[in-house]
DNA sequence: CCATACCTTGCAACCGGTTGCATGTCAACA
DNA sequence: TGTTGACATGCAACCGGTTGCAAGGTATGG
């Protein structure tokens, strides 16, 4: 029994069961081509052989991988891998293998990602991507896209619109008689936080409430403790977080300098990724991660067969404002 | 301008460049094997035509596709993505792309998500396998495999020793009077689960503890809300869980009961993985996982050359405890 | 009983690279 | 000046499938 055993061939099928590499090829693929017997021999001969088909053959001769790419910002963000795993789930249905990345953050890791899978995958899904836009118009033209949480026109893209769940989070403050609040931002780059931003601004305005915008450095929960000085030395009774994380920085530095959550500070999350565990469960907005994933892998599919590079379809999806317990009148 | 831009092949470069294909490839891949002039020459041209070699043809000549595959037992368990950041990265350091996929703690899934890989990829890194040791050890003399927190013999893996920081935690306990703890176990079937609690059992016998071993659902949040009334009513002080996320949960539950850590209950988590972010920060095992995951990788790479299939090595990967602030004197 | 159509299968080209071998060129050395 | 060897490049086979076309066989209908 050696253990370098080769691989058994379409060839040594044909040849063990007496027929020509095609009909083992069709027997394989293309069943309804051959009588049933034959389908059936040749299939009996695979089986025992341990025959796997060699895929980068039959991608070579189909022109198809079977792969898709999902590159994302930062895969240890807890908002991402519910819809890495939707995403993936879908493409195995569809008999697609997945290549995962991690851009950091980074719109030129980002391009050189893609290059790298450009000649091993059928399409891309680019989630919070940062490339700029014309580049990102020019890659459609050469393969398939889909775009999470980036809104360019002519690129197929699903959006998550926590607009409006934000807004209604304003109006909650507000009604608890906050004056003042700040936005923590995230990325500034991203669609989502400028969305985000926009959302909240828009309604602070409406309301004629202060808004003070305070950027973090990334959207984690190290960076959320990293500006609660900024926060509290800004004058505001309540805050609205880019994301969980932000928001968790924010409560766990609140809690080590004895300041309580909502007695001293009103916190409003976004995604609820770890809201519902924080200590007190905290106020966030719907995720829809899951969903995206999954729509963004079945967008994509969609793309593979179409010969025209124009597709413009657009699919929004609607969050909603989960309250909790972080909410409350302000303090001072 | 058309959309449908057919992508360049080495035949084209080759009579623009007016060489044989052959040459192409030389330039392109061995470029010591021409001279500098016509390396130079086709370089340009390949460069004008937006040449990407075709990795399916690549991978079909040469027997190597570049591609290694990274199988997870559940993506959103924050133990797992700071280890597939980093073997990814190490990965693409070495030119290789990574396929990952969630088995969602299934030895079946797993199965059948490797044969799905099997011809696409030049190895598989497996995390907390559940497959049975016969077949892994089978798959092992088909294809390189590396494992992560699985102990089988004859195949080369990297385990992260929690056992030690472990049996320090139940000392700690211990020595602050606890008579009887819990241990909130995780996936029985786990190599990283029977260590652990192994270890655990080992100390509180040492140490002539109680100790009570609650079983769990899955290593989640969820899970260990779900068993605080079992840990309350078996009469336990303290615990130990699996991971963090059991802690956390448990945590939580406790304080929505408004009982609080450590006085009502000492908790110790493990993997460190949110730990730093609980309120309060939880006591936890330090988590070796990103080490894990580009040694893993490493390891990989190391057998990919290699012929016989036999390959013993064995990484152990110290932890060590970090105390926080859940663990104090027994409430009753 | 012959013509026609369909079903089954083989032949051979093709997908786009890589690589062993042969050929040709030129310089160095005797 | 002839020989030798190093270097540069072309030729052609090969990797392992897929697929258009054609040939042979069988059934069907007139």
């Amino acid at each position: 029994m050696t253990s370098k055993s080769r691989v058994p061939t379409i060839s040594e099928i044909a040849e063990r069961a007496g027929v020509d590499r095609s009909s083992v090829s069709r027997a394989l693929t293309r069943p309804d081509l051959l009588s049933k017997a034959t389908v059936l021999r040749i299939k009996r001969v695979a089986e025992e052989l341990g025959y796997v088909p060699n895929s980068s053959a039959r991608a070579l001769s189909t022109g198809k991988t079977g792969n898709i790419a999902f590159l994302v910002p930062d895969v240890a963000n807890p908002y991402f891998p519910p819809m890495i795993r939707s995403a993936q789930l879908a493409a195995e249905n569809l008999d697609y293998c997945v290549f995962l990345a991690d851009f950091e953050e980074s719109g030129l890791k980002e391009e050189k990602l893609i290059e790298r899978f450009a000649g091993k995958v059928e399409g891309v899904i680019l989630i919070s991507s940062r490339m700029p836009e014309d580049r990102l118009q020019r890659l459609a033209g050469k393969i398939p896209i889909v775009l999470v949480n980036r809104d360019v026109p002519g690129i197929p893209r699903v959006l998550i619109d926590a607009g409006s769940s934000l807004k209604q989070a304003v109006k909650l403050l507000a009604h608890q008689g906050h004056q003042e609040i700040a936005y923590l931002s995230g990325p500034s780059v991203t669609w989502t936080n400028k969305q985000r931003q926009a959302a909240i601004s828009e309604m602070t305005n409406e309301l004629g409430l202060q808004l003070v915008v305070i950027p973090t450095e990334k959207p984690s929960l190290e960076s959320g403790q990293a500006v609660v000085d900024q926060m509290i030395s800004s004058g505001v009774t309540g805050a609205i977080a880019f994301n969980d994380l932000i928001a968790h920085g924010i409560m766990t530095e609140l809690s080590s300098r004895a300041l309580g959550v909502p007695d001293s500070f009103s916190i409003v999350g976004c995604d609820n990724s770890i809201s519902p565990f924080t200590n007190p469960p905290l106020t966030s907005v719907s995720n829809e991660t899951t969903e995206a994933g999954k729509i963004a892998c079945e967008m994509i599919m969609g793309l593979l067969g179409e010969t025209d590079s124009k597709n413009d379809q657009i699919t929004v999806l609607k969050t909603f404002l989960i309250e909790r317990e972080t909410i409350g009148p302000p303090c001072k």
